[in-house]
DNA sequence: ATGAAAGCGCTAACAT
DNA sequence: ATGTTAGCGCTTTCAT
């Protein structure tokens, strides 16, 4: 496999640029020499290197992916979206973990610049300064995914988590529900602060105070932690009649915190996770859930990127999806 | 950031073989001059463009990896395992789904190869001829993960499926427990046949005769598929004292269906999965499972290809990995 | 210990 | 419509 250009060229009798063109569509070529090269290709099993087209053209045709952890369903579900329409647009995927750790973020930035990505779709925590800062530095275009930032320089896609947190919250407060609890991940989480600021907000437009002691942090995002946390809570003896959380394993973690004490839900607990991943119809009671269009978030984004590479025109550089309530059995009242 | 090794070797005044031996450590420099470049290319905020290199030395430090489905939580939690492997011996991963189709897996393998990554780590459902004489074709060093080939002449990191599933049946006829099923994935998926020989085998070694109306099949290994298998086995009327589930997913399937119909696990059913997911803890009953080491299984597939790839010696192509039950709820008989 | 120079396999002007 | 040629930014002989 290990032919070149050149090979080609003397195979089909034509020179190699005349390749280069028809392997690229890059200018019309008479349909006989097309004919021609691509009966020579077929015989030497020529296949175009990637690398020495990325170097001469300056173009890799690779998009670099930052994120917290793989391993993470919801981040999981989100790269099978970026992959599949980078797939459908000829891109590749180089892909990363940061652990959400920023200077790990910042050093993986720099290292996709080695690798010349042509873009970065980056998924993190927090958009800090510094890491702004590196984007610039690296002069790399990037699509923020699943989060955006601040100050909103960045083009991004991600839902609306303020609203979607209120409506959540809402959602309990319908139904004539107090004594509603908060459960996030750490404070330093940008999405889980903006899911927390829905929630007081419906609290205060109904009317009703915002208790601190219902607003509860587990140290991430997922399960076991997230249980930890939940049955201290209970061990204290507080109680919530309603729980809005800020992903599905954390709502699992307080569902199973409930059940160590023998209680369940619905009947003890109206549960309401975030995300609509694959555990909220696994488990029982099935989940109800803030439905966030998790692979479209990737697929969004790869899309918005390929329209940055392209210079083709772009509408909104801060493309907000759109999320709705799941009613399943875990908010039943009975 | 575009500076290249002209401008450091410029500003550093020396040449630019000079830069890239600092660079590489691929010769004896002196210390003094060492340090002069060191400084200019600090002061440049200069990076080496790996693309260029990858060109120039044949080597581009880049690991393809191929499999199924990102999405799916067994191979996410590989995908971890390879990645955090490769970045520690410096490499990066280029990432692509198959979707358990072949020619798609054809196809990628050709793909990596323009990529000309160094090497590729490949997770499929079964191993083909026409798999094995396209890696030939490509000359591109391959470990196989989470499978391994029938003939056995491609490296691969593994668990004994067959052992595995036959300990998992052990388990139950250790307790007396006749009728107990089999519920793999799909008859073409080579490592569900292999537990299902592992099971059948521990049938016959216990004198019990092997039942086709106990062995079910779902279309994948996900929840979704086997669940419907599973309803529609019980609607006929079947029944199963225990199931060896040939992932935890399809277990869960089989749990809901029994629920579905107003039954319970352990009460109505032994269960027992594989993997040991997330799923397996935060599910209720936590879910009894035959782990395998899935982190480890991306974490020593890459290991392996880096001693094929720098030419270490390797004491074993065909790396068997420890697999283990651990006892929860699904299994513990009132 | 360092420099000069020839590629690596391709793209992209520039010619014709 | 096709060919010629100069790079792309490095690594790697081969000199010195």
């Amino acid at each position: 496999m290990n032919k070149t250009i050149y090979d080609v060229a003397r195979e089909a009798g034509v020179s190699m640029a005349t390749v280069s063109r028809v392997l690229n569509g890059t200018a019309v070529v008479k349909e006989e020499t097309k004919a021609k090269v691509q009966a020579a290709i077929e015989k030497l099993g020529y296949r175009p290197n990637a690398v020495a087209r990325g170097l001469a053209s300056k173009r890799t045709k690779t998009i670099g992916v930052i994120l917290p952890d793989v391993s993470d369903l919801f981040h999981a579900e989100v790269l099978r979206g970026i992959e599949d329409i980078a797939m459908m647009y000829h891109y590749h995927i180089i892909l990363t973990s940061s652990d959400a750790r920023e200077d790990r973020e910042i050093d993986l930035i720099g290292t996709m610049w080695e690798k010349q990505v042509d873009g970065l779709v980056f998924i993190s925590e927090r958009i800090t300064k510094e890491i702004v800062r590196t984007f610039e530095q690296a002069q790399l275009p990037v699509v923020l995914c699943a989060t955006d930032d601040p100050e909103g320089r960045i083009p991004s896609v991600a839902i609306d988590n303020e609203s979607a947190a209120y409506d959540a919250t809402r959602f309990f407060l319908d139904q004539g529900i107090a004594n509603i609890a908060f459960f996030g991940g750490p404070t330093t989480h940008r999405v889980t602060m903006e899911r927390r600021h829905g929630y007081e907000r419906a609290l205060q437009e109904a009317g009703q105070s915002v208790q601190e002691s219902l607003i509860l942090h587990a140290p991430d995002m997922k399960y076991e932690g997230a249980h930890s946390v939940a049955a201290e809570f209970l061990r204290q003896g507080h109680h919530a009649a309603a729980v809005v959380a800020a992903s599905d394993e954390i709502a699992l973690g307080y569902l199973n915190a409930v059940r160590d004490r023998g209680g369940n839900s619905p009947q003890d607990v109206l549960l309401l996770g975030f995300d609509n991943t694959r555990l909220s119809t696994i488990v029982r009671p099935e989940l109800t859930t803030v439905a966030q269009p998790t692979y479209d978030l990737g697929a969004v984004s790869v899309r918005l990127l390929t329209k940055l590479l392209n210079e083709e025109p772009i509408d909104d550089y801060t493309v907000r999806l759109p999320h709705s309530i799941i009613e399943r059995t875990s908010t039943k009242r009975g």
